[in-house]
DNA sequence: AGAATAGTGTCTGTCAGACAGTATCGC
DNA sequence: GCGATACTGTCTGACAGACACTATTCT
């Protein structure tokens, strides 16, 4: 480890963007072209830019928009990592974000950019995560789990339309256990963030009703 | 505003310290001996030093006890703020923690060092906060409310030892709201955070049993 | 004895969990 | 008709809120 202690820290952003697909929770990494960590994989994350950057926030959408292509509505602050040795290029402060992304849309974000991209399963990583990133990626799960464990749908994750069984599926595997459909249903009939449509599935055994969240519904409501 | 950019962000550690007394929820804070904001009131805080902390987290601890004498156990990350114009020096990032100060310490922190200390009424504060921290004081109040809703007691703002009654208090005080004595007391019985004493009050119309917080208790426990 | 506060018991409404039952579609 | 899936109804136990009641100590 180098002794060079410089007067400024490395400010760094770095956003877990994370989604769902037929086999689980997934999590967004990036195959690292530069020192350090090179070729290992890791969240979408740069150093922060304050001549261009508004805030700590606006610099996660611009290195998200630059590394990968996408543009995001909900990005929320998870919380920080800092210190000397957590980074071979010195003291480091990372700001964590993270990022909802409709699970009809991770095909997109994959095929984008130079950088090799994967969605990665979120329980089965393997162990090449660069920097104490794996840690982080575990504090990003913790609050997805805590808002849908609260009962706020994770309504970032669903296509825009979709049946009452598609939005449980999902807070299924966000929660990694089986809710009762009842139980499920009742609770939506009083949140008032769905609203019911007159569409219904087509080629299904028995078509279901579509639904969509309410008009500028947050994260944050019931 | 200046136009000067520069490439390192100002990296800024500040503190709301909040405590309970009669007149309800308290935060400590500190006239500004120094540029910018001089004269103003803001919560602790100070620039972060990289060759001296180890971490943001130790960056607050070291700012508490210069600045106000004091050693706080648990502390605790909220959220940060960021921007070019939160701060007259330039582009700046606050990283705020919390902490909590059992409330039969608060004379004790009024009396330290040069800088003028005051210990403000957090529903009544005037209006003379420098920077942004009155919106960060609401995001750290936040999350104090947010953690004693869902019943995790606020055992740090206990002295050793207290009675169930101002236990109770002490969540009022902090939720802005009245409790019900018996539904408080079985939520106790269930929690396992407390540990019955044989001691009782003294000089007191009838005087009530002592308890104290389970060992090495986490501020996170129900 | 009476005031004050500690501590307990009980009723009621609400809601989660569990599970069975009914409805409606494709084949 | 049959299988499959959507959707609904109902029972039960746990718990919160409200409030009355008893107990113990000081003056």
């Amino acid at each position: 480890m180098s002794d060079f202690r410089p007067l400024y820290p490395l400010v760094l952003v770095d956003t877990a963007l994370l989604s769902v697909d037929d086999e689980g929770l997934k999590v967004l990494l990036v195959r690292r072209a530069e020192e350090p960590a090179i070729r290992k994989w890791a969240m979408p994350g740069g150093i922060l830019r304050p001549h261009e950057d508004t805030s700590l926030e606006a610099a996660a959408r611009r290195i998200l928009r630059d590394k990968i292509s996408v543009e995001l509505p909900h990005l929320e602050e998870v919380c920080t990592a800092s210190g000397p040795d957590r980074d071979p290029r010195g003291w480091s402060i990372s700001v964590l974000f993270f990022a909802l992304l409709p699970r009809d849309q991770v095909q997109a974000v994959v095929k984008s950019k130079v950088e090799a991209v994967e969605w990665a399963n979120v329980a089965n990583l393997g162990h090449r995560i660069a920097f104490d990133h794996e840690a982080l990626l575990e504090r990003a799960v913790g609050v997805l789990r805590d808002r849908v464990e609260r009962s706020v749908l994770p309504l970032h994750l669903m296509p825009e339309h979709f049946t009452l069984t598609q939005l449980q599926r999902t807070c299924e595997t966000v929660l990694g256990r089986p809710l009762d459909k009842s139980v499920f249903r009742r609770r939506l009939k009083r949140s008032s963030a769905l609203i019911e449509l007159d569409e219904f599935e087509r080629g299904v055994q028995r078509p279901a009703q579509l639904f969509r969240a309410t008009e500028g519904f947050s994260f944050f409501q019931g």
